[in-house]
DNA sequence: TAGAAGTGTGTGCGCACGCACATTCCTACG
DNA sequence: CGTAGGAATGTGCGTGCGCACACACTTCTA
């Protein structure tokens, strides 16, 4: 439709995936958990995180919300008591953002939604072949420099 | 790293990609033509319908952008000289956007840099087949009801 | 040790974006 | 033929988002 070679079409179609998608979901997690996507993503990346915490920095880097966006949505994150500020020590202009238990609760409240959401609106539409396939071949694009 | 399991390892592939790579791909289409992403988007569609015009919901369902968000952009192309305005007699309701010729000038000497740019940040990371199976997968879930 | 350079974080500001609504017009139904 | 309902579009408004900058602190260097 937009250009014949596949290289394009799969960028494409990654885009208006996307556009589609996202919405959806966010609205989906928002009606049942009241958690917008942007809050879910901060809270799995800390809960995933080695002592389930993270420094602005990291968590920038590491979740897709901007590494500038993280400090207020980690204020908001702390306002709903989901999160919780800490001081580093070791390095004074460093702050730390730890899960919560409250935090760790709403997370696993709302996985299961999350979950259900991205298997009945996106992989269910391929087969288990293409979804491995996708994965790794986007993963590769994400490892560049 | 977020999810063990494939699927949720390929959403959540996406989901980096598109933020990792969107605003590398629209900085380089700026710097380099003074065209945001969006306005390539819509240029893009429009060259490609029949007729090289489309409705503005039509155009709101074929771009990525939003139908709300179509007006205003539109509007600024308009004020660009990139695309006209024009009446639909059958219905009055209706509104048509259509490329001009210096709209279509200004997409053909953007396009190369667009592509380079998916090739060189995207495709260039995987196998053409990868490729092939990604645009095939991402469609699939397009088609989707 | 004192100063310069570099790093981590928060914030004012402007732009992008979508929702809800008003407006205009078409269409179906009595 | 008139009216109710629906469809297509544009817009005021609140929110999300990132850039540029300021500030505090650390690290390097002479």
């Amino acid at each position: 439709m937009v250009q014949d070679t596949p290289d394009v079409a799969a960028w494409a179609a990654l885009l208006r995936v996307h556009a589609a998608l996202v919405p959806v979901l966010d609205r989906e997690l928002q009606a049942a958990h009241g958690l917008p996507l942007t809050w879910y993503d901060v809270l799995l990346e800390l809960n995933a995180a080695p002592g389930r915490r993270l420094s602005m920095g990291e968590l920038g880097a590491a979740a897709v919300v901007s590494r500038t966006r993280v400090s207020r949505v980690v204020d908001q994150l702390a306002a709903a008591g989901l999160v919780a500020r800490e001081a580093n020590p070791d390095d004074r202009r460093s702050a730390y953002a730890a899960i919560t238990e409250a935090g760790r609760k709403r997370l696993r409240a709302a996985a299961p939604t999350y979950l259900a959401g991205i298997q009945r609106h996106f992989t269910a539409r391929m087969t288990a072949r293409e979804a491995a396939v996708v994965a790794t071949a986007l993963e590769k694009v994400l490892s560049a420099d």
